[in-house]
DNA sequence: CTGAAAGCGCTTACAG
DNA sequence: CTGAAAGCGCTTACAG
């Protein structure tokens, strides 16, 4: 505030100009170079490391830097050079948005992503959003971050909109998210449809003919419809009937998948395998069998998606399907930073496998 | 790059100077002061809700900026106001950095710190770190973020230094972990001893007399210390030995759990409860009295701390000890933000709360 | 290999 | 209530 005050009289050793470090709390380029005896540029280059500065000068200016404890200020450089050297993520939040916990799948996806950043020296900037809102614009358009991943599940027709008008912006994003002909933008996720094959084969491989599935099948939720289509298909490949009744719509939460679960045996109990197109939904649905008295596998062999961590600890052990959150986050960050440098990026689809575990082996509790 | 070439013939249209909107791919704003006719300052003042700009003015910008979907850039505005209206997060990992999931109870903190920079209009800038590296710097002193949240167990000892050079240098941060006197900067936690002592007097009373502690006890993790603390003191009180036998070192992973209640069984198996420090070191540890043929709560009770949510899942059921992690993330945000405004702020002990369930409760298996 | 200078896009005294 | 001007701390042509 008072910045410009002189020095009060005891402080004889106050020198009018020279060696103006720390003035102002922080150094700047200037007193470094300064200390360093040559020009605030060459500082500049010797600190990006430009081939065009001389060794011993380098020394020099590395010098006064550690002495100082001098960083560049991020903001003056990106300014600079028009970017920001950070990626947002921007994390949707199912429709509630209370203190309820994060899907345990995205904060994986979330951990690796900070990982794929921090390996290529970018900031990762964290928003969490509700659908709702207008996110579409902010992070890119104030070059608070260079590009956009964009994480969760969700209505994807209602949303598509904003992710036009993304690409419109010609703001860079990367989603994760089904991977499907015609969408807008870049879109990296697993393979749900091999996902729901693989499921819906094992099912009926442990004899299960009645089987139900526990989540949205529309194209409102491309992810959770590409697992049921998988599924259906096997079905039907294999003569088993698909039974409308046998599909509940269910959010990726807990609560949901534990309404579900009850609102199918509220319809019939005449069902021998149960397929939910989360773990979340799963685990809501384990708890609602157990409720209502059937065991988990003898009566109804269970079977979610995403394999997240609890999957392993449940009791009976929930089968489940596994998706590569390390290789995923490293896919998107890396595409992601393509597309920031104008390379040619394309979407991906990554392999899933399926963990077999306690809640769908039958054959073993026979 | 070539941006300052001619416009081609063909492009009859161009003016040489006024619109020049877009020119470069993204408005300033003076081209919203030049599209709602008026100084640059204004547009400025507009937008940052200055009551010394006229309604009728306001609304000529704000009609510029919507029609030109204008933000402001903020690395300008941040190098001009030198702050950045960010906040860093700074995630500790523990020795093994690897693929493994972070530990569940910091994701959660990790989320409620989100939510409540969120609420505060700052952003989150998240980072991993190790202990060993260079972190103490950084962030603060780039400019990057105003101020950084410590977040993560290790040990205390070793990065002590850390902490006190961070006070030296003037970075604003605030820490989650033990809250202890004579600590650098502030510590905000939850009551570990209060947590140990309530675990102790549930384990007593469930009439188990020969406990066992899982996790490191030494000034190295004050919170695992403040944990066992409290649990000896209860002990002490109680008349029950605290037989040096029945303790083993182990950090906050499953596989460590793991790994010390093997040690612990090799040693002895005379006991019949075990309070692990953390839900991840109970989870290991459920797995090895499982192996091992012990019945929980039959032959061991146990215990662990956090209440992560897998702790509901397993079975059996898990008794633990609940941190607010919501109260926390909004606190550590609150306390961080006050240092900022340098207002006075000081460390915090959130209340703990004992969350019973089946693998305690022995009276009810009995 | 180095330095002087311009300029990135804002915010904020300063002067009406 | 508004505008002209300075300056935040860098990076990068430009000119040696």
């Amino acid at each position: 505030m008072a910045a410009f005050a002189p020095p009060p009289a005891s402080c004889c050793l106050a020198r009018r100009f020279p060696i103006n470090v720390r003035m102002k709390g922080k150094a700047t380029s200037f007193d470094i170079a300064h200390m360093a005896g040559v020009s605030q540029s060459t500082v500049s280059r010797a600190l990006r490391g430009s081939p065009l500065v001389n060794e011993e000068t380098r020394r020099r200016v590395q010098a006064a830097v550690d002495a100082l404890n001098y960083k560049v200020d991020k903001n003056a450089s990106n300014l600079r050079k028009m970017h920001s050297g950070t990626l947002a993520l921007l994390l949707f939040e199912d429709p509630t948005p209370d203190e309820s916990h994060i899907n345990p799948f995205f904060l994986s996806m979330l951990g690796s992503i900070t990982r794929a950043c921090a390996k290529q020296g970018h900031d990762l900037l964290i928003s969490f959003q509700q659908f709702s809102h207008d996110w579409h614009a902010d992070f890119a358009d104030s070059n608070k971050a260079d590009g956009i991943i964009l994480l969760g599940y969700g209505d994807y027709l209602t949303h598509r909109d904003k992710l036009e008008k993304l690409v419109a912006q010609g703001t860079r994003f990367v989603r994760w998210g089904a991977v499907l002909p015609g969408q807008p933008g870049i879109s990296i996720g697993c393979d749900n449809f091999r996902g729901g094959q693989d499921v819906a084969s094992h099912l009926i491989d442990q004899g299960c003919r009645r089987l139900a599935f526990l989540g949205d099948a529309s194209s409102h939720y491309p992810e959770f419809f590409e697992r049921y289509r998988g599924y259906a298909d096997v079905l039907r490949e294999a003569g088993v009937a698909i039974d409308p009744a046998l599909q509940v719509n269910a959010e990726s939460t807990e609560s949901s998948g534990y309404a579900a679960m009850q609102a199918l045996i509220a319809r019939t109990t005449d069902f021998d395998a149960v397929f939910a197109a989360s773990d979340l939904i799963a685990i809501g649905a384990m708890r609602a069998l157990s409720d209502r008295g059937l065991r988990v596998p003898q009566d109804v062999a269970l079977a979610g998606f995403d394999d997240i961590p609890t999957a392993s600890f449940v009791n009976p052990t929930l089968t489940s399907v596994l998706q590569d959150t390390n290789r995923a986050g490293e896919i998107l960050v890396d595409c992601l930073l393509r597309l920031i440098r104008k390379e040619p990026a394309e979407g991906a689809v990554l392999p899933v496998k399926l963990m077999v575990r306690e809640s769908s082996l039958r054959s073993a509790s026979r």
